[in-house]
DNA sequence: GTACTCGATTTTTTT
DNA sequence: AATCGAGTAC
């Protein structure tokens, strides 16, 4: 060991302190807390080159976890460079899912499944479980099948089964048969011989628990853990990983027993941080300790767990010690990404959560010409869109590469108008994580043909296409496969043969079933001895799939035809239609080419992990980010999740960070006046520059009757307050000590009835008279406890509100103004929402508040 | 059994 | 706005 520390190796170099005792502690657990942009990648790559190239395991002894496909591919990629091509791929890299499907595959039969079980989209669940709700003789109006998917989903990330579900859960669904309902859902998958997503984790994990033979091998398997993300993970995620991370010689260990305290007391400020920090244990290796060493390494930033709603749970990080007694904790705290005004900007931001570790980044890039972070107000989001692309384009003529500038939304919907503008401006983009090639309906149904041909079983495929293209066999034949399939206890494919063959269907269908069926046995026989793309172009000819799209004569059609043109292209990758199958059901994006230079789209949720020299985030306005969703849902906590979100935002920017807001944005068709984030007033002022905008944009903006966003203002230049949050930690405990000065019932009423264009200006609510109201205190306001409680007062009067039983203080007929719109007569009234008849834009709908009378 | 119209409803984020 | 489902007409 000594020797090799005397002369580091090629792949060593470079690395700071902390990163290289993050890299070289190989034994017994450690965590890294790596803020953002300290290095977490290069870590835990350099940490398997460095394994590997000392020797102490095979690529096959290291199991490397992460959450997406996408950091999986640049981790096998980044490990390649660092070893050299000696290693051919390893093969426990992957995501969570992928390595669960790795594992049920080889012991199926455990779990009640054939190794060729099928996995199921959302999209699949969704209609099996309204197929068992119907079953049931259910309401599946009133017991949403989406709804259930969501409970089940959630029931098995915290991997519970039927049996292990609290009574309460069981009784909220369908009158009390929750219970009843998951179990028949789980019955349903294993006839389909199918899994869903939670199944990849739930299956290996009973699998462990019940034959101990299977985990020992694993147990010698695995010499080394490592868990990207570890902030992210939920409990059964977390099972998974105790499960093979305990060893024999160890304390027997049941997670989810002696529940841990809650962070209140453990998180916030446990560890007193002092960076660099050092570890709190050397580097001498523990694993002579009784063969009970767990040599797991888990990377995470607790500021960056964005997936609660997906039942991630933050306390596996924050607990890591106790789980794992006698752990290095290493912090990385040394941000090489992004200037210090775009660091202290993030820094402050989330100094407002409570329950955290607790890092301070820190850089030592010098910030003489970087600019500031900058702000910036939009009438609405169409011209939030055209002010971006300006920007874009101004970076653009000043030598910066599309390729290194980023538009980070909260919402996907946000995509649209931004990329209806750049077609318009001819400007190349791409989007990240939209809208799935897979997803698309020709897409979909050529995948089910396929599916059925791979795994006869699979009834939901079978039932997807039967009837593609029309054949004339409508709900009445395919009620009776159904049942004689239920009767015969076989699938639906085998009770079509058998139905054709007896004489109990009439002539028609029967011809039609009978080709069907005989399609598919062809089919399914030709599946060993031809090669899989060209048993996929047989299939979409022979059903007639192919012939139906060229004869559509719609607008689609020819593009359509197109992607399963690309579907089959793509399967070429693969080695048989089995792994390309798998390979779908896991990766549901298509790659996308690189080469191209154009701007990135994509939601702040995909874009965690990366990096911009330029980023744009608009859209910063309450209701919107952060979303109302999770004020409702998830009350302070959700809050908590939506500025770190905020802040995996504003840290994916290494140089400029532009954010905006707007006053007005449609939601579901409706034109909704918005008051800004409060994210914004969250800002440090010494690290944001606010840009009036309005004369740049001249030309612009201004069509909506008149006058830009210069303020007007007497008074101060900068729409921020003095130093607002100066004396935050000191008024804490005097409680109410943010105040808000968007965020008030004063201030909406005052931006709702303005009619002067002039007057949109944000900067003008200093001159109102501003209610506060603290948000600080929100504890006190709806009680600590979950549940019950109705978040939704959580702020007061902060939020605006998208539906009101107030009556409408108007009547059909009256004339009124809008101040998009013009003037224009109301034609409809429902609730607050008016229909109005517009002298220039013609009908539209708009919320009441947004009006006023004339 | 199929095609079309009307009305209702809305998922924010993803493996 | 756009999509999905139900209901209606062919």
């Amino acid at each position: 060991m000594a020797a090799r520390q005397a002369q580091a190796p090629d792949y060593l170099k470079g690395l700071n302190p902390e990163q290289r005792l993050a890299v070289e502690t190989t034994e017994g657990p450690v965590l890294v807390l790596a803020g953002a942009g300290t290095g977490k990648t290069r870590v835990l790559t350099t940490r398997i080159a460095h394994i590997l190239a000392t020797g102490r395991a095979f690529p096959s002894q290291i199991l490397a976890v992460t959450f997406t496909n996408k950091a999986a591919r640049e981790m096998k990629e980044r490990v390649g460079v660092l070893v050299g091509e000696a290693v051919e791929g390893m093969p426990w890299l992957g995501t969570f899912h992928s390595i669960g499907v790795k594992l049920l595959r080889r012991h199926a039969e455990l779990a009640g499944l054939k190794s060729g079980f099928t996995i199921l989209d959302t999209d699949d669940v969704v209609r099996l479980i309204k197929q068992i709700i119907q079953a049931e003789g259910l309401d599946d109006k009133r017991w949403a099948p989406r709804t259930f998917a969501m409970m089940i989903d959630g029931w098995k990330n915290k991997g519970f089964g039927p049996s292990e579900i609290p009574e309460g859960d069981a009784r909220s669904f369908a009158n009390g048969r929750g219970r009843q309902l998951y179990q028949a859902y789980q019955d349903r998958l294993l006839t389909l011989n199918a899994c869903d997503f939670g199944d990849l984790l739930l299956h290996p994990i009973r699998i462990f628990r019940q034959h101990h033979d299977v985990l020992a091998e694993y147990h010698r398997k695995f010499k080394y853990i490592l868990v990207d993300e570890y902030q992210d993970t939920n409990t059964a995620q977390y099972m998974w990983l105790r499960l093979l991370a305990q060893r024999p010689g160890g304390k027997p260990i049941s997670p989810l027993e002696g529940e841990m305290p809650g962070r209140a007391e453990g998180g916030a400020s446990r560890q007193p941080h002092s960076p660099p920090s050092v570890a709190s244990g050397d580097i001498s290796p523990s694993r002579g300790e009784s063969g009970s060493a767990i040599n797991i390494c888990c990377v995470g930033d607790d500021d960056q767990s964005i997936y609660g709603w997906r039942g991630a749970e933050v306390d596996n990080i924050l607990r890591f010690d106790k789980d794992f007694p006698g752990a290095t904790i290493i912090r990385l705290e040394r941000n090489y990404r992004s200037t210090a005004h775009i660091l202290g900007a993030a820094s402050h931001l989330i100094a407002h959560n409570e329950g955290r570790f607790g890092k301070t980044l820190f850089t030592e890039q010098v910030a003489e010409d970087d600019g500031k972070v900058n702000v910036h107000a939009a009438w609405d989001s169409e011209e939030e869109a055209r002010a971006v692309g300006e920007e874009i384009e101004r970076y653009q003529r000043n030598g910066h590469l599309l390729n290194d500038m980023a538009i980070l939304v909260r919402a996907s919907f946000q995509m649209r108008e931004f990329e209806d503008r750049f077609v318009t401006l001819g400007l190349n983009y791409r989007v990240i994580g939209g809208p799935r090639f897979y997803e698309r309906l020709e897409i979909r149904d050529a995948l089910a043909f396929f599916r059925v041909v791979a795994q006869g079983a699979d009834d939901l495929a079978f039932e997807r296409i039967v009837n593609v293209p029309k054949r004339g066999l409508g709900e009445a034949t395919i009620r009776q496969i159904h049942d004689t399939a239920r009767a015969l206890r076989i699938p639906m494919l085998a009770a079509a043969a058998t139905l054709a063959e007896s004489d109990e269907l009439k002539p028609k269908p029967r011809a039609a079933l009978r080709e069907v069926a005989a399609n598919f046995e062809r089919w399914q026989k030709a599946l060993d001895h031809t090669p899989h793309t060209e048993l996929a172009e047989m299939i979409l000819e022979e059903s007639g799939y192919t012939e139906m799209w060229k004869n559509d004569r719609s607008a689609e059609a020819p593009g359509r035809l197109e992607n399963l043109k690309e579907l089959i292209r793509s399967m070429e990758e693969y080695e048989s239609l089995r792994s390309f199958l798998e390979h779908v059901a896991l990766v549901m994006d298509a790659e996308q080419n690189a080469e191209l230079d154009a701007v990135n789209i994509m939601t702040l949720h995909s874009a965690k992990g990366l990096e911009f020299q330029t980023v744009f985030l608009p859209g910063w306005e309450e209701g919107l980010f952060p979303h109302q969703r999770s004020l409702d849902e998830g009350g302070r906590s959700g809050l908590e999740e939506e500025r770190r979100l905020a802040y995996v935002g504003v840290t994916r920017a290494k140089k400029n960070l532009h954010i905006w807001f707007v006053s007005n944005r449609r939601i579901h068709g409706l034109w909704q006046s918005t008051i800004p984030s409060r994210f914004l007033d969250e800002l440090p002022e010494a690290h944001v520059e606010v840009q009036e905008g309005g004369n740049s944009y001249g030309g612009y903006g201004n069509s909506y009757g008149g006058g830009s966003f210069a303020s007007g203002r007497g008074g101060r230049q900068n729409p921020y307050g003095a130093s607002r949050f100066d004396n935050l930690g000191a008024d804490k405990s005097g409680g109410g000590s943010f105040s808000n000065t968007y965020a008030t019932p004063g201030w909406q009423r005052a931006q709702a009835n303005r009619t002067e264009a002039t007057d949109r200006n944000w900067g003008t609510r200093s001159g109102h008279a501003v209610e506060r109201i603290g948000y600080g205190e929100t504890d006190s306001g709806y009680g600590a406890g979950r549940g019950s409680i109705k978040a939704r007062t959580i702020d007061g009067e902060l939020v605006a509100k998208s539906v009101s039983t107030e009556p409408s203080p108007f009547n059909v007929g009256d004339r009124v103004f809008h101040q998009k719109f013009g003037n224009g007569n109301i034609a409809a009234i429902d609730g607050n929402k008016l229909t109005i008849d517009f002298d220039k834009a013609g009908q539209k709908k708009v919320l009441d508040g947004f009006v006023t009378g004339v």
